[in-house]
DNA sequence: TGCACCCGAATGAACGTTCAATTGCTAAAT
DNA sequence: ATTTAGCAATTGAACGTTCATTCGGGTGCA
């Protein structure tokens, strides 16, 4: 695959991505995603096999990429470092990139999420999470809870308050957010 | 099929509601909506001016029934009771009602929420959990921070939990929302 | 020459909405 | 008690549009 085959398939992602938030799934008709993106309606199907395909084919792309950016810390931070870095990374993330925030939330409440999960593919992102914080179980550091209890808080809350701030509902954004990762902290320690 | 001892409006709203859960907002024709409430298409029409406005519609009707489930409880009931106790009943209402549940999940991630935020109503539910979440604060019992850091925290990991446990990926759903409610609580309360 | 990439008009199916016609219901008038 | 008028409720075929997908024909490069 080349770089300019790479620019067309990437052009075709971010464009998906912008005009899905604005219009929903199927708000969004191909040959506008192909006005947008500089190509042909036909070029499309040229990478993808259907509209669906580049949904799901989308939805990993974006799962990924937010994924390099929360686990790219220094090995020699503490738990309790870690714990707030991965956080606050994610949320800083999804600020930065509302779209594939929005895109993934869309996506994950809509039907399309059932054909991912059928096809059983462990990704990576909950691996990750889940060596994090069997770590911290093991070592005694937070409360010996299952992992779909610590993703709930951890991740949900996070998601929550990027919602927050995304629809203008949260003005204090740096204070709501400290607040926010050690009321967890607090709630999560062991003591 | 029982729906049709509804009345009609109410046969459209959960007829609606299952099918969007299958097949999403724009993979539900009218035509399929009112075949399974057993109307006829033009009926819909009767009651709502269009489609969005029917989902609009349909949005409310889910707020309202959830809001009124979660709110009844013992006026008696000590601060930290009624903490666990009204968010138990919203887990308790989602996990029974999943298309209630999923159904507002994709509406607040959609474009359409985006319709509904212009109108600018402030409604029930959420001057309840402002008015609950201030009583802690001015009493001293949970810590004095924004209240849509609260609402990130309170909310955000019970919808998580609901998504869990309606996935399948939860199995222990009775301890793990024990540990779920204690670590809010211990995470937001003073000292 | 062959292959990958690209184009965009054409196709045909699907869908939201309309509408003219019919029925059911209520209450006023006889 | 019966008729009548009028409006609400209901029907589903028909309409016009939109959209995913196809396809026949390009272009450029190995």
């Amino acid at each position: 695959m080349n770089v300019q085959l790479l620019n067309k398939k990437e052009a075709i992602f971010e464009s998906t991505l912008k005009l899905i938030n604005e219009h929903g799934f199927h708000g969004t008709p191909m040959s506008q995603i192909a006005a947008h993106a500089n190509v042909a309606t036909g070029t499309i199907y040229h990478y993808f096999s259907s509209k669906d395909e580049l949904i799901l084919e989308l939805f990993k792309y974006c799962r990924e990429k937010t994924n390099e950016h929360i686990f790219n810390f220094n090995e020699d931070l503490s738990y309790k470092e870690r714990f707030f870095y991965i956080w606050n990374r994610l949320v800083d993330y999804y600020v930065a990139h509302k779209e594939t925030f929005w895109f993934i939330e869309q996506f994950y409440s809509s039907p399309y999420y059932e054909l991912i999960k059928q096809r059983k593919t462990t990704y990576y992102g909950v691996d990750k999470m889940h060596l994090f914080f069997e770590e911290g179980i093991k070592s005694g550091i937070i409360r010996d809870v299952s992992f779909y209890t610590l993703i709930s808080i951890y991740i949900g809350s996070a998601t929550s308050h990027v919602k927050m701030v995304t629809y203008g509902f949260c003005k204090m954004q740096a204070k709501g957010r400290e607040d926010l990762i050690e009321i967890i902290w607090n709630g999560v320690k062991n003591q």
